[in-house]
DNA sequence: TGAATATATGAATATGTGTTCATTTGTCAA
DNA sequence: TTGACAAATGAACACATATTCATATATTCA
């Protein structure tokens, strides 16, 4: 019942602004496919550019997005830096998309 | 274990563009606005303007998208036209994503 | 130290988008 | 039919943003 309540209660302004750059961040389909290629486990940057067929550049720059959103982790291990999904709601927040667009 | 399944196997390019068209309008603080306003059940327009201290205008364009996204659903009685929500995953998505804002 | 590799960053550009203003369309009642 | 009200629409503008290119930073190894 607590989470009912939650839903009936109109944030305030400043958590809807968060709320709605939080979509924005998966309302880009490069960044989704990021975080869809991070769901099997972390990759470098070179090894999720190259499985995407796109440039290092742009994924390093969506990466940084992603990463001020707190929903990947980092770890550098020599040269290479590794990304990881850092969120247990990404998914299920994907899942509920899906299935709205699948409907 | 079916869910699993759909979560693990990425989808079309197509699909995911879908997707990050449906996050898009999750990704705008007016658009959020109107659908909490919504939660309690149907409103005409300019309700929904008033409530929300916009202009007509700015929320009709907005319900546009929802309703072009099937988030919305219509009804028409004498010169007012009633919005409410039509879609089981709304309040889901937006959960999911507060409970990330939250943390 | 210097070369090679991996990643991040900044500037520039093109494209997308939210709001406003003015106007149109649709409905009802006199 | 005319006037009043409700909603939708289109053009214009300002602003945000995704990608590319060039370059900087960081790390390893010879």
């Amino acid at each position: 019942m607590e989470e009912k309540l939650t839903m009936s209660v109109v944030p305030d302004l400043e958590v809807l602004f968060e709320l709605a750059d939080l979509f924005k961040v998966f309302g880009d389909s490069t960044r989704l496919r990021v975080m869809y290629a991070l769901f099997d486990g972390e990759l470098s940057v070179t090894a999720i550019a190259d499985s995407l067929g796109m440039e290092q550049s742009t994924i390093s720059h969506q990466l940084r997005v992603l990463r001020q959103n707190k929903l990947v982790r980092v770890r550098r291990e020599g040269k290479q830096i590794y990304y990881a999904l850092d969120d247990e709601h990404v998914e299920k927040i994907i899942q509920m998309g899906l299935d709205h667009v699948l409907e």
